[in-house]
DNA sequence: ATAATCTACTAAACGGTGTTTAGCAAAAAT
DNA sequence: ATTTTTGCTAAACACCGTTTAGTAGATTAT
């Protein structure tokens, strides 16, 4: 029966049509023009379809975080493997701040804005974010295992190496660099960097 | 001429009264809740005389940031004075995150919100919260001079600083550690807090 | 082939939002 | 006493997310 195939098959795409409707115009023009009028209005239905197919704006921006997750992750697995691991995590704390400063509007769907995070109850929502999440704990693992870090809980150092690039990219995102606006803002966030990772080589 | 004044003062109650019955909604039911309309409600006056006295509700939310402010710069006043400049800086991120979980709603205002920084064009309009800003940076200058951070730009370690515990703050404020659902958040933010003060102290 | 059912969709409405406009009563100035 | 100014508001405008009732067309059953 090719028929309920098809349906599924139908049923997908207008969902890929309406996330990729939606998340062009939230990159493009923010969280609050994106709404689903406007998205409704650009792929030519009524707003009352979007609800067919996502129980409400919430779950269409979870679904876009999911996406953004997808797209985090790639951009990790271009971390050189054959590296000594305090190496491997400068490179990952590189490529976490270029990722956030390329995609400003996913960074903050990811890491920044309640919507998405309203249709998350259980851990098993976040697994898409997970996977990049355990790609940290493995690499802070890998440099305890070498002596860094010596005598700290990797969880914690782990964390704490989170917040530190999040701060970096959160302050950018969000607009609270312009207060040093003879300062550039990239360079900034790249030496700010490159001193924290003097200071992680010695410990 | 008595009349004039007294119409200032009157001016100044009506503001101070908007702005009261603002922040009393938006910290108890957040900021989308804290409509112009509910406002005007708990004040019984017609929504359209919020805007004889504020241009419009981001300018309104730029004036509660602006005293979120002044009770953040309160916190750092209690930071000791009579010590090391690395113990008054490790004081000083113990505040920050203090301030952060007990005011996670001023908090949010004054760092990651937008709302409040569209009123925002030129330098001075952040007065208020440079003076906590060159607080910081007086301290890490203190620690340069007493031969921390060797050789590294204060104002970049300051940013380095800011950023790690806005991280902290941030990750707590925006609900991205429900991740670890087994942890208890504070905990995680005072053991990472701890680690980077261990770390600071090498340096 | 026809009748019954089910599916995909939408027009319209509900109850909200920020903001502006026109007008009015009372206070102040003349 | 009359004019002007002030402080305020009712009502409207143009949006918003979401729900409901109903319909045209595809699918299934007879």
């Amino acid at each position: 029966m090719g028929i309920s195939e098809r349906k599924e098959r139908e049923k997908q795409e207008m969902q890929d049509l309406i996330l990729k409707a939606a998340a062009k115009i939230f990159l493009n023009e923010g969280f609050d023009k994106a709404s689903i009028r406007k998205i409704a209005d650009a792929i030519e239905y009524s707003p009352a379809t979007i609800y067919l197919y996502f129980k409400d704006k919430n779950e269409l921006f979870y679904a876009i975080q999911k996406q953004a997750f997808h797209k985090f992750f790639n951009y990790f697995q271009t971390v050189s493997p054959n590296q000594e691991p305090i190496e491997r995590l400068r490179n990952l704390g590189e490529v976490y701040i270029k990722f956030a400063i390329e995609n400003p509007g996913y960074y903050d769907l990811m890491f920044i804005m309640r919507a998405p995070m309203e249709s998350i109850e259980n851990t098993h929502d976040w697994d898409e974010g997970s996977k990049s999440h355990n790609v940290l704990h493995e690499i802070v693992n890998q440099c305890v295992e070498k002596g860094h870090f010596n005598g700290q809980d990797p969880f914690i150092v782990a964390h704490a190496i989170w917040s530190f690039v999040h701060g970096l990219s959160a302050l950018y995102v969000r607009d609270r660099m312009k207060m040093f606006p003879e300062k550039n803002r990239e360079n900034m966030i790249t030496e700010a960097l490159g001193v924290f990772n003097d200071w992680m080589k010695k410990l």
